[in-house]
RNA sequence: GGCGGCAUAGCCAAGUGGUAAGGCAAGGGUCUGCAAAACCCUCAUACCCCGGUUCGAAUCCGGGUGCUGCCUCCA
């Protein structure tokens, strides 16, 4: 497949390390707030890439940490009265149920900074042995002028840097630009014993610990988000290939792309944010999922409610197509049509070969879509036999795997909960219509109850009544629709 | 001030030299008791503007304009 890299500016064939496998890192949250939906941007993309890099063949090994130390989740902490690490925890647990709602799958390891001090302590000291970080009043700090490709990632000089305004200034650092390796600690602040005195690392080198102790050196593919990189990963860069005694610290770098609120990003420090956590509540995870995924990962997403109900629309289609299909398919020793195989496999081949390209999701929804027309088409021509409506659900669950839309349960969980929170209208409707309902019933059993009695009025031809049944129900978000084999229903909130 | 990115229909969005994918919305039709769903048809002589290169440009070059990212914590 061709990817992106960000050191080379340009779109180039992933050659792994060991041919077969891929190792993928990507820099995580820092758990003091809940996730918005730019990290779940930055994790379905690079979930995308692990599920598709598995879907091609390759054995994928995908380190994601969290940074559960750090200044902000130490104020926070200080603000609420509780410990740092109790803070950083809940908000991981949050995290993580945000990102199963998502169907982003766990990655394989996910290191915390507070369980990697010593493998820190370790990288620092190497760094320190090689001359390229010293000791100061209050940490150690990276030189960063001793390392020649110092902005190589990002674009910038060093000098360029320099003359800017907004470097921090510092006394206890030999150069403004210098980053610190290892905090002290300041009275009462969590911390841990190191060489050079307590503390706790700085932000930058927890990464390139954790991506080394557990991919190695030279690993594939460093990913995140782009607002990571200038410091961050630059300084990974530096820091990590400091300490490497020349080895290459990354082959590939990814960068995703920001998602913006009102003309500017979403970010946690500008307020202007919608989590994971509101979006959810109003749809299932996999539109929200849906929705990130049909820009390309590496441009800006401008978040709209509009696109929300267009992915709703979208992702709705593909629902009930798969249920057209589950309905058709039967286990048969039938071969195929030549010319429905050709429409299965011509579907996946570019469904794979538009993801390929450096996961073209755009395109890839095209073929998906066009896949949904054609099977449709060939359905309304002539009825499809069961072992074509098999190979084209085979076919069509194996792309909605890939793109992580395989949880057709989630858009049905959603109908219920939604029905469920109908009951009063339904029963107020019920009672109207004259439905044989009482108390007890069901918001489902109440629907039952509503639909039979119109099934009644349609099959004596009072059409009037009928109609008015289902003009009642959609005033209360349920649209009933007739079908040869019996009545569905679609519902909004 | 420095270094980048983007600009395609009402909306979302592919396409990086060969004559504008796909989706949503909209309009018309088939089907239907009527709807809905599904299917069919229509929907950018045109890709922010002005120049240039080329047989040929949304795509390359130059100049504008607008929006935006990073330079400080950030996904």
């Amino acid at each position: 497949m061709r990817i992106h890299d960000t050191l080379m500016r340009k779109t180039v064939e992933l050659v792994p390390r060991e041919p077969g496998k891929i190792t993928m890192y990507v820099c995580g949250v820092t758990p003091y707030a809940s996730a918005h939906i730019g990290h779940a941007r930055t994790a379905v993309v690079y979930d995308l890439l692990k599920r598709y890099l598995r879907h091609a063949g390759f054995a994928v090994t995908h380190v994601s940490n969290y940074t559960d130390v750090d200044d902000k989740i130490i104020r926070r902490a200080q603000e609420q009265g509780v410990v740092p690490l109790d803070l950083s925890a809940r908000y991981i647990s949050e995290y993580l149920e945000d990102m199963a709602a998502l169907n982003v799958l766990p990655p394989d390891i996910t290191p915390r900074v507070s369980e990697s001090i010593q493998d820190i302590i370790n990288l620092i000291g190497r760094i320190i042995a090689n001359g390229y970080a010293y000791v100061s009043r209050d940490g150690v700090y990276f030189s960063v002028r001793k390392f020649d490709r110092y902005g190589c990632l990002s674009g910038r000089s060093v000098d360029e840097m320099r003359s800017g305004a907004r470097v921090e200034v510092n006394e206890a650092k030999e150069d403004p630009l210098d980053f610190a390796l290892w905090k002290f600690a300041k009275p009462g602040e969590i911390s841990w014993d190191s060489p050079w005195g307590k503390g706790r690392p700085g932000w930058h080198i927890e990464c390139s610990a954790m991506s080394l102790r557990h991919l190695g050196a030279g690993f594939d593919i460093h990913g995140g988000g782009e607002d990571l990189i200038f410091p961050h990963h630059e300084n990974e860069i530096a820091q990590s290939e400091a300490a490497l005694d020349g080895q290459q610290f990354v082959r590939y770098w990814m960068h995703s792309g920001m998602v913006n609120m009102g003309g500017e990003k979403m970010s946690k420090s500008v307020g202007n944010v919608t989590t994971v956590r509101e979006l959810l509540e109003q749809y299932p995870g996999q539109v929200v999922r849906l929705y990130l995924l049909q820009t390309s990962y590496e441009k800006p997403l401008k978040f709209s409610i509009s696109g929300f109900g267009q992915a709703f629309t979208n992702y709705e289609r593909m629902a009930e197509f798969e249920a057209f299909l589950q309905g058709l398919a039967q286990a048969s020793h039938d071969i195929v049509k030549e010319e429905f195989e050709s429409i299965c496999s011509g579907f996946l081949g570019e469904f794979d070969a538009s993801l390929a390209d450096n996961l073209n999701t755009s395109r890839a929804f095209a073929a998906v879509y066009e896949f949904m027309t054609r099977v449709r088409r060939m359905a309304s021509e002539r009825p499809l036999d069961g072992s074509e409506a098999s190979r084209a659900l085979e076919a069509f669950r194996s792309a909605l795997w890939v793109l992580g839309l395989d949880q057709t349960c989630d858009y049905m969980e959603h109908k219920s909960s939604l029905l469920a929170g109908k009951q009063h209208a339904l029963m107020a409707v019920a009672v109207e219509v004259g439905a044989a309902v009482d108390d007890h019933d069901s918001t489902s059993g109440l629907l039952d109850a509503i639909v039979m009695k119109r099934r009644i009025a349609r099959e004596t031809g009072q059409y009037d009544m009928a109609d008015q049944i289902r003009e009642r129900l959609r005033s209360v978000g349920i649209a009933l629709e007739d079908g040869v084999d019996g009545v569905r229903y679609r519902i909004r909130g």
